[in-house]
DNA sequence: GGAGTGATACTCGGATATCTGGTGTCCGAGTTTTCGCGG
DNA sequence: CCGCGAAAACTCGGACACCAGATATCCGAGTATCACTCC
């Protein structure tokens, strides 16, 4: 079992573009540069998160990618949907019927109890992430130094576009 | 996210283990044509439950594999984590470090919050498994038609190893 | 000086390679059984 | 009839191919900007 990093560099694109002023866009190499990773590989994953609904994304100069809403209204579970795909990590393949010798009619008409119990592993797993949003983000990057702040606010205002500009 | 269906395969093949007698034995070959999976591949799994401390292999004719202790003391955590390791699913990269401009000694002191609500998430899962055990398979096994369970007790039979025997 | 127009530069989007990890298979090491032989 | 020993059969264990999905990259479509020309 491997959570694909997509899904952590969505996130803290997401935290980065919740920090804008409201309806700013950010264009991806932007977002690539300052994070490190390759820009073409984190076009992809952005992509899926405006497939989601999650991001808007304006094409042409000045274009980039906005929130496509409220911090506050975006989960880690969106996230993590929008990236990893909304199927169950744990897929049962139903074993169990294909035993050498015949079962009655409606013999496995329960569900799988091992099929059951991972499910409910995993709706734990979702319900913490329901509960964060990149709202909650954001005030924890509030917490980091004031010299960070200022050095972060000063390289990302060139690549900023205010919708009224 | 997708979790290997070598879990699937060993939880089943854990509770047909834990329907036999005290100490008897179950070769693979048995476990492998009952749930209609390749033996060889099997194997590969049985041999991470045992180096897990799960189950313990008999060589030889009359051999197999037996429970390393009782079912009630497997959960569905120490199967999940025999089979696809220790490591938690989701893995920060700290790409929040690599920002172009350089950042104050001890920035990023504190962890990542993205980093700690995913484990948080992965710490939930883990609870709902470890509370279920192998032992509660045998419960729900039990609520199948005796029509079933007769046949399946016909089946293994010929292929149980008792201790003494 | 202002409007129109073309070229330009920059953006995102989709199609195409590469690579790691899960999947599947094979052959070898080890042990118990079994059969044959000798006493 | 009983004990011994070698061969055989069956088991698990580890090493070797194969394939799907994630990773990484490149090129093309679209649009706002900018410069230039003409009125």
């Amino acid at each position: 079992m491997r959570i694909s990093e997509g899904v952590e560099w969505a996130l803290h694109c997401l935290s980065v573009l919740a920090a804008l002023p409201a309806g700013a866009t950010l264009p991806g190499k932007a977002l690539a540069e300052f994070h490190g990773v390759s820009e073409s590989y984190l076009l992809k994953h952005l992509k899926a998160l405006v497939g989601a609904g999650l991001l808007e994304s304006v094409p042409g100069p000045r274009g980039g990618y906005r929130l496509a809403r409220a911090a506050a209204a975006i989960t880690f579970l969106d996230v993590a949907q929008a990236i990893e795909g909304p199927e169950p990590a744990f897929r049962c393949t139903e074993i169990r019927r294909r035993a050498p010798f015949g079962a009655p009619p409606g013999c496995f008409r329960a569900a799988c109890t091992i099929n059951v119990t991972m499910l409910q592993a995993e709706a734990a797993w979702r319900e913490v992430l329901r509960k964060r949003t990149i709202a909650d983000l954001a005030t924890s990057i509030a917490t980091l130094p004031a010299a960070w702040l200022r050095d972060a606010t000063a390289w990302f205002t060139p690549h900023v576009r205010l919708p009224g500009a």
